[in-house]
DNA sequence: TACAGGTTATTTGTCAGCTGACAAGTTCCC
DNA sequence: GGGAACTTGTCAGCTGACAAATAACCTGTA
């Protein structure tokens, strides 16, 4: 019928599973945006794929194996698509101003996809959950990127010199959850796409090196 | 035996009554602090508190009741002790010095009565719950009094003009949620003290008007 | 002072609802 | 025919709620 049915399949027991797992997670995401974790049951998931409530445990073992599953898969593409590539060879100041852009922009295009990171987020605060150390691990890593453009900016001049950088990093990464979190408690209202390019605004306009 | 029983008393009822509602309140939120939402069961809460499993019924009616409860007494002592009598004849750039101060003084002094605030802050996001709601209220209270400040800096010239008083209210409350919400995802590791601490810092040179 | 009767505070018994997990069965693919 | 993907049956555990029972307290009267 369609044009995918016609192409040569060497493994269609692959591509099956490789439907359900992407079908299994894009509902996942789909109802942490809607009713938070407490929407996330495994009922609620096989139903919104169309598969049964025993394919979530089948597939990923466990519920924290599929929140797992969905955390790799949303730091993958982003990693992948909005940072690595569109900081290279640029100054530090530019870099840092790429990142809140791209993340301003996504929230123009694709607030649904930046919601289900925002609401994974928040739900993350808790006790010792393994949930809670994932998160903290990728809220590292965007520190870390921060802190590897200050510098950067610092060598090339780009940005303000005699700032520390530790405490410049838990800011940047401070201002865009904060914004994310007020989006979330007041979803109807709040434009998160304002206040993110605000955000963008005015951190540039303090990190710039005043021109002499 | 000790003073307090040959004092007179006139309503020993009442005061059974309070007691039992405070010690219901504190175990409530020892318990949020230690194991978020999901460790606040009325068990739990009847027993750290001295208590049996039902009161929490009895007197609050039900688990929203009792977040209502808890929500007001902590949203009440902070005002009545920490922001408005400490406000009053400063200008705007001191007012805003002196809320964020207050919040940074309270991380050094008693981080525990902070946590519970902030771990129900992020408990709150979510779907159509009375909690977001009455979060949501409280958060845009905290806006409003920034804007009020905000507005009479610019009025008594302590404050930089011509900037979006909405916008500038947005980021400064999300500065600080950013900060909570780092805090309480690696509880063990980030200093909240130092953080809030270099939050005033920087809000209040960015806000203050320029020396001609 | 004593004590009864009513009111309030607190506890215990009990229930239905929901959730995640897993084992056994069924369908589909190679 | 064998193995993988997927479904269904079933279970124990826990939670919030509420009704009934018990304990503590207060008030009025003699």
């Amino acid at each position: 019928m369609s044009d995918v049915d016609t192409v040569d399949r060497p493994n269609r027991q692959a591509e099956r599973t490789a439907r359900s797992t992407a079908a299994l997670l894009d509902a996942a995401a789909e109802l942490i945006v809607e009713g938070g974790f407490d929407g996330l049951t495994f009922a609620a998931i096989g139903e919104r794929a169309g598969y049964s409530r025993g394919l979530v445990t089948a597939r990923f073992g466990s519920k924290d194996g599929l929140v797992e599953a969905l955390i790799e898969r949303i730091v993958a593409t982003w990693n992948h698509r909005n940072v690595m590539p569109r900081t290279k060879g640029k100054t530090g100041l530019e870099a840092i101003g790429t990142i809140l852009d791209a993340i301003a922009t996504q929230a123009e295009r694709d607030p649904k996809g930046l919601r289900v990171l925002y609401a994974l987020l928040f739900e993350a605060v808790g006790p010792d959950d393994g949930l809670r150390m994932r998160i903290a691990k990728f809220q590292d890593a965007m520190r870390d990127d921060f802190r590897r453009f200050l510098r950067r900016g610092q060598r090339d001049g780009s940005i303000v010199g005699g700032l520390d950088v530790e405490r410049e990093a838990v800011f940047l990464v401070g201002g865009l959850r904060g914004v994310g979190f007020q989006w979330l408690l007041e979803p109807d209202t709040f434009d998160p796409a304002v206040e993110f390019r605000y955000l963008h605004d005015v951190s540039i306009e303090r990190l710039r090196r005043e021109e002499s």
